[in-house]
Parts: C-alpha cells; sequence; structure tokens
RNA sequence: CGCGGGGUGGAGCAGUCCGGUAGCUCGUUGGGCUCAUAACCCAAAGGUCGCAGGUUCAAAUCCUGCCCCCGCAACCA
C-alpha cells in the first residue's frame, strides 16, 4: 500500500469546461479510482486558476464582483466534473486564503534563497495573453492572437533566477528517467534545458487583482507562477504542515507518489519553472509530470479562445458518464493526440458496450433467471478460466503502473470477449436441455464469476455501470478493495436480477442514433450537424432575436460597391490572402482579401465583385487593405465569391 | 528555416524509444449457435508498413535525404 498525490491542471474560469479539460479529469478521474481500488490512499485534487486579468475583465463585464464571478463559475465547473462522476477529494481555488498563504510562504522561501530579485522589465504587454509580446511578433502594432493593441509596460519586477537551477534540473531528469513522461514530452525539455534558461518575471506592479508579493504589496505575483503554487497549497504548505508531509514530502514512504497530470502544452512550466521553484523552496519534486495530448474533435483542437467547444454533457446527458469516459480512456492511447467522433462514438459504444459487455451481462442474467430460477450455486473453478483471469489482471495492472489506461482497458474487453467464447463453447442452453445440472451450473457460476471480475476491473473508468452490473450478479455494489475482490469464488450463491438492456444497441439513421447530439443550454456547439427531421423554424427562438437587428440606416452606414478585378496575385507566404487591385470607377484600390485557397490569383482578374467600401483600411501582412470584397463564407468551408447576373458598371451601389 | 502531430490491409488506430513471425476495432466473405441487445462463437480474404538510399545476418522499427497530409500560429477588414 502507498500513498498517490495525484493532481489535474486548474483551470481557467474564463470559459466553461469542455471536452479538452473534461478528457484530462476523466483520466485523472481513472487513475485516481484505480489507485483506490487497489489500496492505495489516495488525494486527487483539481481546482481553478483564478488570479488571470482575464477573470478580472470579464467579471467586470458582466457588471460582477471578480469573486462572485469565480464563485459562479467554480459552481459550473463543479457541476460538470460531478456528472462526469469526477471523484475528486478536494478542489482548490487560487483565490482561497490556504492558497495565498501558501504562494507567499513559496515566495518568501526564494526570496530568502536569493532566487528572487528586483529588476525592470519593458515591452509591449497584451492582457489577453498575460504575457510580454517581443516587438517582431506584432502585427500592425497589435498582438497577432487578440488583434488588439498590447500595452507598453515599464515596470519595476521581480525577477527569479530560473537559470541558476538548470543543471540541477538537468541531473534530476538523469537521475529519475520518468520524471517526465511519456518520452517525447521529456525529450522536448531536455532539449530546452539544454539551450539554457533566462531568468523570468514573476510579478506584476500596480494591479489589484492577484497575490500581493510579501516583500512588496505594490506588486501581485505573476498569475503563472501563482498558480503552479496550488499543487502545493492544496495538500497544505504553509498552512498544515503534518498534511503537506504526508501528501507531498510523504517522509518514510518507500513508494513516493506525487503526480500531476497535465496537457501537453504546459509541461514547459510544469516540468521547468515548478521543479526550480520547489528547489528554490528547498521542497522535494514531485516523482512524475505527464503530459497528455488533445483530444480533437472534427480535426480541430479544442480552444478556449476559439469557442470551438463540443459540451461534454451532450453526451452524458444522453448515455450517462460511462460510454464517454470508456472512449476516451480506451480509444485513445494515453500521451498521444486523440480524435472525437459521433461516428466513431458511435461504433465503440455498440462494439464494447451494447454487444460485449452489455449482450453478456443480458445473456448471462437471462440464463440464470431461465434455468435456475434466478439463483446459482457456486462450484468448483474453470481452470481454464482462472489461468487466463491471472493473465488479465498482470497485464491490467502492469498497464495502470505505467499509466497506459488503454491497454488496461483493452485488457479487461479481451477478457470479456473470453467470456463470450467461453459460454459459447460450453453452451450451458445444451446442458439445460440434456439435464446436466451440475455442469450446467459449473457454467453458469465460473461465467458469471468472471463477469464479476470483469465489472470491478473496469470500475475505475466505469463506475455507474460497474456497479449496476454487480448488482444484477447480486453482489454488493460497494466492491471493497481488489485484493479481496480478485479472489476466484467456489463458495457460496448468487442471486441474480434482469434487467433492461444496459446499453440499447444504437442502430443508424433513427431517432436514437447520437448524430443528432442534444442541444445544450446556453452552450453553443462548434459544429451544428445537419438536422433532417430538425423542428419547424417557428418552434426554435430566432438567431435574430428582434431587439438585436439594426435599423436601415444602420446599414447605410456600410458603402458596398461593384468593383471589377484589374489585377491579382496571391501574397508570398500567405495561405489565404490575394492581393487585388480594383477599379470601383472613380477610383482603383488595393485589397486584400482571404481567398486563395478558393480562387487561383490569375481567375479572379476581370471579375466583377462586390466589396465594402468604406472599410476603415487595416493591414494584412504588411499590405494596407482599402475594403472588403464579399463572400459566402461557411464554417470551415472555402468561400464563394458574390456574382451578378447581368454586367453591372465598376462604382454602383449595392443597398 | 515558426511550433507540433501524422503517412501501417476498405475505414479508424496500435506497434517504432529497446531491430528478429505486422496486431486491434469496424467493415467484407463463408460457417456455427439460438442463452442474449439481428447479438455471440469459429474461419477466411485483404498490407510493396509514404518514397529513395544507407547500416545490419535481419529494418515498420536505427541513420541520411526527399514527398505528402493535418492541427496551432502567422493571414479570413
Amino acid at each position: 500500500m502507498s500513498r498517490v498525490y495525484l493532481t489535474t491542471a486548474i483551470d481557467y474560469v474564463n470559459n466553461r469546461p469542455h471536452l479538452g479539460t473534461a478528457y484530462e479529469k476523466i483520466a485523472a478521474d481513472v487513475i485516481a479510482r484505480y489507485h483506490r481500488l487497489v489500496g492505495d490512499e489516495v488525494r486527487f485534487v483539481m481546482g481553478n486558476d483564478e488570479h488571470s486579468q482575464n477573470v478580472f475583465k470579464r467579471a467586470k463585464e458582466q457588471g460582477l464582483d471578480p469573486l462572485a464571478y469565480c464563485d459562479r463559475m467554480e459552481q459550473e465547473f463543479r457541476e460538470v466534473w460531478g456528472r462526469l462522476d469526477v471523484s475528486f477529494d478536494d478542489f482548490i481555488r487560487t483565490t482561497e486564503p490556504r492558497h495565498k498563504t501558501a504562494v507567499q510562504t513559496m515566495v518568501q522561501r526564494s526570496l530568502d534563497a536569493g532566487d528572487i530579485y528586483e529588476g525592470v522589465y519593458e515591452g509591449w504587454y497584451c492582457v489577453s495573453c498575460e504575457e510580454f509580446k517581443p516587438e517582431k511578433g506584432l502585427i500592425d502594432g497589435q498582438c497577432p492572437v487578440h488583434r488588439s493593441t498590447p500595452d507598453w509596460i515599464k515596470e519595476k519586477n521581480y525577477f527569479f533566477k530560473l537559470s541558476k537551477y538548470r543543471d540541477a534540473l538537468l541531473a534530476h531528469y538523469a537521475a529519475h528517467p520518468d520524471f517526465v513522461a511519456p518520452e517525447s514530452r521529456k525529450n522536448e525539455m531536455l532539449r530546452l534545458l539544454e539551450g539554457g534558461l533566462d531568468d523570468i518575471s514573476v510579478s506584476r506592479a500596480g494591479q489589484a487583482w492577484g497575490i500581493p508579493l510579501p516583500n512588496d504589496p505594490g506588486s501581485v505575483v505573476y498569475v503563472w507562477y501563482d498558480a503552479l503554487i496550488n499543487y502545493a497549497a492544496a495538500v497544505g504548505f504553509g498552512t498544515d504542515d503534518a498534511m503537506f508531509d504526508r501528501w507531498w514530502t510523504q517522509t518514510g514512504e518507500s513508494d513516493r507518489t506525487v503526480l500531476h497530470l497535465v496537457g501537453k502544452d504546459i509541461t514547459r512550466f510544469h516540468c521547468v519553472v515548478w521543479p526550480a521553484m520547489l528547489l528554490s523552496a528547498g521542497l522535494p519534486l514531485p516523482t512524475q509530470i505527464f503530459g497528455h495530448g488533445w483530444v480533437l474533435f472534427k480535426g480541430e483542437k479544442m480552444s478556449k479562445s476559439l469557442g470551438t467547444v463540443i459540451d461534454p454533457l451532450a453526451a452524458v446527458e444522453k448515455f450517462g458518464p460511462d460510454p464517454l469516459r470508456l472512449y476516451l480512456t480506451k480509444e485513445i492511447v494515453f500521451g498521444n493526440d486523440g480524435d472525437f467522433s459521433w461516428d466513431r462514438f458511435e461504433e465503440k459504444y455498440n462494439a464494447d458496450l451494447a454487444n460485449n459487455l452489455g449482450n453478456l451481462v443480458s445473456r448471462l442474467t437471462s440464463m440464470v433467471a431461465r434455468y435456475r430460477n434466478g439463483r446459482v450455486t457456486a462450484t468448483a473453478a474453470e481452470p481454464a478460466l482462472v489461468e487466463a483471469v491471472a493473465v488479465v489482471e498482470t497485464t491490467w495492472r502492469d498497464a495502470h503502473s505505467r499509466l497506459a489506461l488503454d491497454e488496461a482497458c483493452a485488457a479487461v474487453f479481451r477478457w470479456i470477449d473470453r467470456l463470450n467464447e467461453y459460454i459459447a463453447t460450453s453452451a450451458p442452453w445444451h446442458l439445460a436441455k440434456a439435464g446436466d445440472q451440475a455442469a450446467l451450473d459449473a457454467v453458469l457460476w465460473n461465467a458469471t464469476e468472471g463477469l464479476r471480475l470483469a465489472a470491478v476491473m473496469l470500475s475505475p473508468v466505469m463506475p455507474t455501470s460497474s456497479a449496476e452490473i454487480l448488482q444484477r450478479l447480486g453482489e454488493d455494489a460497494t466492491a471493497d478493495t481488489w485484493a479481496s475482490a480478485r479472489e476466484w469464488r467456489t463458495t457460496g450463491d448468487r442471486q441474480v436480477t434482469v434487467k433492461d438492456a444496459l446499453w440499447p444497441r444504437l442502430e443508424p439513421k433513427k431517432e436514437t442514433s447520437v448524430t443528432e447530439p442534444i442541444p445544450s443550454p446556453d452552450v453553443t456547439p462548434a459544429v451544428v450537424p445537419a438536422q433532417p427531421n430538425a423542428p419547424t423554424p417557428d418552434a426554435a427562438p430566432s438567431q435574430w432575436p428582434l431587439e438585436s437587428r439594426v435599423t436601415i440606416d444602420d446599414f447605410l452606414k456600410i458603402d458596398m460597391r461593384v468593383a471589377k478585378v484589374l489585377e491579382a496575385e496571391k501574397v508570398p507566404n500567405s495561405k489565404k490572402l490575394v492581393k487585388l487591385k480594383i477599379d470601383l470607377g472613380s477610383e482603383q484600390r488595393t485589397l486584400v482579401a482571404g481567398i486563395a485557397e478558393a480562387y487561383e490569383a490569375e481567375t479572379l482578374v476581370g471579375r466583377t465583385v462586390a466589396i465594402v467600401a468604406n472599410l476603415k483600411p487595416a493591414k494584412l501582412m504588411g499590405i494596407e487593405s482599402n475594403g472588403m470584397i464579399l463572400a459566402a463564407s461557411p464554417d470551415g468551408g472555402k468561400p464563394t465569391l458574390v456574382a451578378f447576373d447581368d454586367t453591372v458598371a465598376p462604382g454602383t451601389r449595392i443597398k
């Protein structure tokens, strides 16, 4: 038995949870539940990252006190995690007093160690990105990501001597080959370390939303530095020494485990900055940082800032959390990127749940009911099965120890296959007909016993379904630990219950198909699939409610004109930009249009197009564009230019 | 030289670090069974492992070069 401290990345609260974040929490939950099952002591913590200027801004936009806004977001996050059956032990928010104390304690320790020093920082700072932007990274003086003008900030700033810890970190990596996983992530970090480290700024001056530095209350701790400390704060750093020792330091624990689960995009902070902070504070490092991959949906990364969100609850509301949990765990190699698609989800649901596991439950409970009035008594163990399940257990445990969650899952499903095969080859229906009671009992007992073990081994991934299966098998659903559950029983009996199919098979093109996701309230799906049987337009609220419509005067402010293309050339090094010279009748202009993916530049020459003539100029890749060309622009599709039936003179107004 | 992921039977993916019978799911074909959710079991067909060199007794796997695809970012005024 050992102690396991497990964390996920804390989430920015400027948006709701989505599939990408849910994936991380589910994976962590599987790990946590596995360890609890095998008898480890587990502390599984997640939380929210609240000291962000974005949060401050977002709250103000909504007319809320930042803390009130964060309170509300906490409820939303907790609700989603609850629906996904994520069994965290604690939920930390960076605005809590315990976190504040931990941060100040940590900073103080680094100050004492001489690792934080005062300097001056100046540069362009993008509030949205929460980072300084190099001059050459700006486009037309604007932040390339947010298209806003960054602020020129010159401020007193404190720096952390990250550079000082490069060698120590390299040594730690060398001494602990599993410190960062998977391998590819570790290599990335090693390359980074070998390239040398710069000291990093750890404070912001003149902000109120954040944790003040202990030595200079006029500055607050930089949000990233602040956020990382949550992992220590959540187990009592600076507030509860006994607890901190128990979970973080784990003094006297031979098999110490402190595991951070983070997205591969933030491994840098967790694998370099955070360990250096800990070294500076004289604290032990985590035992492992695992950088998982992204779950892509229709080939797109879930992105907070783009808002391409699929509400994980869409699948959960319809099927409960387990099919989604299984999909994410079994179908994605843990550490790699993976795809989510409704097609694939449906396929896996049918194959694994309806046809295999669910059907196994059905056929077994129904045979026990039919041939044995629902009660089967124990018999001797079938040696072939006992032998097989031992291999499954070994594989399952080994896979879990390597965090190969997908392999662990697959091993259990191979076992389920084995049970279906066992039933087919031993043909209990023949034994029943022949009246061979002893043989019949043996088959039914051994098969249900095998199913019981499958359910227990699946419980980390599918807690609800596992409990339901055990209950149908007449077992105590609150199964104790694996140590006792793993025994192949040869005494006692069980009373089974026949109920409806756990996972009715999904038939394509039917009402039950998941390809018609449930619209979830208040969340706009990234992609709205075509719905042949969609409700009538009148039934749905208009996309353009009356109160938000513009007046004719508003519309006439926009001066749209007919124009003729005189010259066209692709902008070098661009993917979709074409530079156009157009004739507007009274004048000629240069404009840049993002249509190169749909039109060859040459074919545009001579075309008559529609443009917005009174748009403010903008620079795109260094070229000034004076106007916007009109085109139908489907989401994710290629634009189609607006065209005219007859020849119209350049300069003609469009209204 | 922007960052990253990938090219393996019809589809989707493992395997690549640590060379040595190319594996899984779905689909297809044939057979079996009738307890079960038209499910389950057995069998079969189907692969120049992107291309070209190299190392090796042996390369999907290691080395070199090249081609192509996809995210992110730059660029949808």
